[in-house]
Formats: structure tokens, C-alpha cells, sequence
DNA sequence: TCGAGAAACCTAAAGCTAATAGGCAGCGTG
DNA sequence: CACGCTGCCTATTAGCTTTAGGTTTCTCGA
């Protein structure tokens, strides 16, 4: 059945089946056969679409980082609890993917978090972080989302729930109290290492300023932000 | 050549030989009759002493985790940068080994960490921390150099020197800006995130306040850790 | 001391995988 | 109308993990 009237496959298609495998049968179980067999077509023709099985996984982790939608400034309090959302919803992304989590550590599409970061650097302009200052909040909220939803997506079913759930008391008695006596859900820990991080790092700043408009970050009046 | 006199597999070989071919070769590279030729066998005869791939994958990691040490408390002016000084050891050890970091991801040894965990949550009790405290901090922690130290290993040798080194100014000029002012290196900003996170998140505990000698940890006076 | 069985290697092979080579039919353009 | 491109196909290669089963040597109890 060579050359069909209408093309059998379509590069959205790919991505949203091959995601749906990795979601339901774990990532081992993802193969082009297996992908091929889902979309009624044999494994080779997909080498016509894509260059090869890494591309595909690439746009996967692009997908799901895409996911994450960008929150609305209105629905937030103030800027601290503005960065917490963007955490939290990129966090959410992750991990109702989880086993995908390998390939959003390999192929992570800084591209799409850079234009992200570009936004906050002008947010945090505008709050008056003084520039030299401004990596150190970024790359501290890269590491305290990005990473942590990897590496929190990787954990298995019996920690899910709460912190160090399966510290043995009899061996590490100190920490297994600390989880019994914790009363935060990791969620919640989540979200309020980055507002410790946040406080830690900018003291200065008035954590109660609302979170400027999106209108007012994409077109910065000249000379704001710019103005260390 | 069945049935040696002496045995030709040796545990710790392996897994010093598996580290080595993932350090030099990268992780692809690493199959069983790669590692097998390198240790002058035959594949199938590993699995006379694993009970699969991922056994050793297992042990790899965790002898990665192994090499870091565990800080002198006598090096460091305060409890804070004895914290800073245990992250960077752990960093150090994965960054040695950018290949295995995937393998670090699936197979983080747990109890290798919730050990320095449990020592660590002694520490705060010892500080003053409130019981209810504890975890958010260790859990944070963890974020900020486990996740963190993983996820930089990924990074290719452009990314090595500076935060957000390939930014493209023409299309991001804040956040490219931003880079430019940094004076921080990356090993800097990992330890100034978690400075500013442990100040965050205790604001009202003395910076100052030397860290806990070993022994002091290692056996605390009745009733010492226990009183939130 | 001897015999049984376990230990530690081997070869062979099954059943996967990613990827390449080359064929064939329909589509659109000159 | 014909030619070439597109988009699928089959066949094949090379390599992977893992199992099955064979052979020799070591160990240990009688």
C-alpha cells in the first residue's frame, strides 16, 4: 500500500500518540514499532518525517513543556505569589508526565524557558533588582522548578504523598519525626522553598508589590529596564 | 575456558570499570559486551554476578553518591556555609561524571542520602529549628543540589562557565543583559541559592552560629534533638 | 579421599531495537 | 502525457539484553 491519497502521517499525530504511550506504558515500552503499530503505518516511514528516534523525543519534552500555560497576573496577589504559580504550573506540566521525566532531563527545550526568563528579567527589572542580581533569581528558580519537577517526577507511588515517607524510624529516627511532624504536602513544600528562596535573596523588595501587568512587561517603557 | 582458578569478575571492577567506560565513552556507549570485552569476558557471564543491566547501573550511581564527603565542621566559620560546603561536595562528585547523569536520575541511592538527611535534620535541632521546620529545609536542600547538580551535569561544554551563556541578545536582550552583568560563576550562584534559601527560610536562626561538631550530632543529649 | 553439587565461565540463540537501502504506486507540474 | 517527487512499503544489517544449557574447576561433607 505505497503513496496514499491522504497522508498516514501527520507530525502532531506522532507527538501526541507517542506521548500517550509513554504516559500509559512507561517509557521502555516506547519504540517505533510500537509507535509505527498505533499509527497503522510500519516503523521505517517515520524515518521520513523525522531524522531520527532522538527528534521525535525532542519535540515530546517541547509538548509537554508547552503545556504549561503562563499565569494570569490578575489572579495572583503580588509578585512573589506570581512567581509561585509560574513554578506551580510548570511543575503540574511535568508531572502528569512522569514517565517522561528522562527525556525532559535530555531534551529539555531551554529555548522555550529562556523567552520565559527574558520575561522575568524584565519583571524583575521593573520590582528594581538591581541587575547584577537578576541571574541569581533566575537560575535559582531554574533550579528550584526545572529540576525539582524532574527529579520529583522520577519518585515512585509511596512518596508521592508526603515528604520522606519511607524513612525507616527504627534507622534515621531524627528525620523520620521531622516527616511525621511536617505538615506541609510536597506541593505545598514546593511552593514555599521558592517563596523562602525568593525572600532569602531579595530582603529588599517588597513582597507585597503586585505582579506588573503582562501589557506593561513585553513593552517596557524605554530606559526602564535598561536602568540598572 | 570455563570455571577459572582465580574468579576473572570482580564486583568492585565492574563497577569501576562500568564508570570509567561512562566517563570516557558517554552512557550510549556503555553496553554489557562493551564493559565485558574491557574486563576480558564474555557478556552472559556478568549476569553470574548481577541479576541485570540496571543492578549495576544501580551500583554505579551509587558510587558516584559515595565520593562525596562529608564536610569537616572545623573548615567552616557557621552552620550555613557547612551547608554550602556539603552541596558543593555532592556537586563536585556528580559533575566528575556528566555521563552518568540519567543513571543518576533513575537510580538515585535514597538511603544513601536520607542518611546525611537524618544527621542534617540533628543539625537543626541543635540550631533551634522547630520540628515542623525540618523538612521544609531538607527538602529544599535536596531541590537545590541533588535536582540541581543533575540537571547541570546535562549541560553541554558551552553552558559549562557561565549561567545563560547562550542567549541570544538579539532576541532576549533582557535576559541576555542580565547575563552579561552576572559577576557570579555557576559553582557561585549554586552556593549563593542556597544561602539565600536557608536565610529565607530561617531568617530568625544566627547565621553566625558555628555548626555542631560531628560527635555532637552523631550522639545528642537526651531530650536535646527530641524538644521541638 | 572421594563424590556431589555449586560456582564461574563459555557458546548459542531468541527476541528485541534503531537505522539504512531500495522498490513501488500515486500525485502534481512542465 | 511523462517525469520526478512524495510517502509508504519490505528486506536487511548490526547491535542490544537476556535466557538456556554445556563444561570445567572448586568446595565441602561423609
Amino acid at each position: 500500500m505505497p503513496r496514499p491519497a491522504k497522508p498516514l502521517i501527520r507530525y502532531d499525530s506522532v507527538i501526541e500518540t507517542s506521548l500517550r504511550i509513554i504516559d500509559s506504558e512507561g517509557l521502555d515500552a516506547f519504540s517505533l514499532p510500537r509507535l509505527a503499530r498505533e499509527l497503522n503505518v510500519r516503523a521505517p516511514s517515520l524515518y521520513h518525517h523525522f531524522q531520527d528516534k532522538a527528534e521525535i523525543l525532542r519535540a515530546v519534552a517541547r509538548a509537554i513543556v508547552l503545556e504549561a500555560k503562563w499565569p494570569d497576573e490578575q489572579s495572583v496577589p503580588n509578585w512573589v505569589e506570581w512567581f509561585v504559580r509560574l513554578s506551580l504550573d510548570f511543575r503540574s506540566a511535568v508531572l502528569r508526565h512522569r514517565n517522561a521525566a528522562p527525556v525532559l532531563l535530555q531534551f529539555m527545550p531551554r529555548d522555550v524557558l529562556i523567552r520565559t526568563y527574558d520575561t522575568s528579567a524584565r519583571l524583575l527589572g521593573e520590582l528594581g533588582v538591581p541587575a547584577e542580581q537578576r541571574v541569581l533569581i533566575l537560575d535559582g528558580m531554574d533550579k528550584l522548578t526545572v529540576a525539582a519537577a524532574i527529579t520529583e517526577a522520577v519518585k515512585g507511588p509511596d512518596e508521592w504523598g508526603r515528604a520522606f515517607a519511607t524513612v525507616d524510624p527504627a534507622t534515621e529516627p531524627t528525620l523520620a519525626e521531622a516527616a511525621e511532624l511536617n505538615p506541609r504536602s510536597v506541593e505545598e513544600l514546593f511552593a514555599e522553598s521558592i517563596r523562602c528562596f525568593l525572600r532569602g535573596a531579595l530582603p529588599y523588595i517588597d513582597a507585597d508589590a503586585p505582579a506588573p501587568s503582562r501589557a506593561a512587561i513585553a513593552a517596557p517603557a524605554p530606559g526602564t529596564s535598561a536602568a540598572s
